[in-house]
DNA sequence: TAAGTGTATCATATCACATAATACACTACA
DNA sequence: TGTAGTGTATTATGTGATATGATACACTTA
């Protein structure tokens, strides 16, 4: 619930969610924001870990995975580094998204709701969490 | 990803999720739908188990969340009915839906997407999972 | 050489979820 | 009354994802 800053970065870390996937989401959103520009540098493993106050193994998984969908290229003994190719940000950040909304059109299809009613439903929540 | 059919109920499992959300959303689904009606017999903790191929106690964790809120009435000894009140089946699911959809906004705010981004995304997914 | 990087590898812990087996209590009905 | 079918409770076990802790290694730069 509580927001940290690192750098020109700022994380809200909750428990609700794997640590991990929440970094993943953030960090993206920062390079979508441009809060941090293509080819940037990234806080280190131990930095990020320290800042968050969690385990820097988890900081680990979550920059793996960032690696391996091209978000991030890692130069070993220099640091992480945001991706100089813009076409990459966008395709990771599409593929999370879809994930995301196939999952919630899955959900509320599951619940019995139809696409009017998801459209009416959704816009109801207009002003909340996001921008 | 298989159809299980129990009287007049169907259901599809995944292991993408608990089962017994599953359950729990798509009993409420039925409902909705007509499928059941109100006051209605629910198929036994036992005969959904075998049904479905799944263990007693899952479908017992299901039942009880569903009892918990409202969807249904258990009776000791003769078995699980739907509530007759259409008030707490409508507000059930209503609350369902209100938790994937809050979900849902939250992981795209977290991912910078604004809400125009949203609407115009969704929308390309019409015709979808989604009746 | 030293400090700061990413990386690897152990072990451990927790939690949600699911399974398994068994027993008990209540109800309906032949 | 007995019996079958209900929900319920308990205890144990297993698995996988997630997170932590500690330590060591390899690479880069200054």
């Amino acid at each position: 619930m509580e927001e940290r800053h690192v750098g020109p970065l700022t994380f809200r870390l909750d428990l609700s969610q794997p640590l991990y996937e929440q970094i993943l989401r953030q960090m993206s959103s920062a390079v979508a924001r441009g809060e941090i520009a293509l080819g940037e540098k990234i806080p280190s493993v131990r930095e990020l870990a320290q800042a968050l106050k969690i385990n820097p193994n988890t900081v680990m998984h979550a920059y793996k995975e960032m690696e391996h969908v091209g978000l991030t290229e890692t130069r070993r003994g220099q640091g992480t580094f945001i991706t100089t190719s813009q076409e990459r940000v966008n395709q990771f950040r599409t593929e999370l998204a879809k994930k995301v909304i196939e999952e919630f059109l899955e959900k509320m299809g599951s619940l019995g709701y139809t696409w009017s009613d998801i459209e009416q439903y959704v816009s109801q929540y207009k002003g909340g969490c996001v921008r």
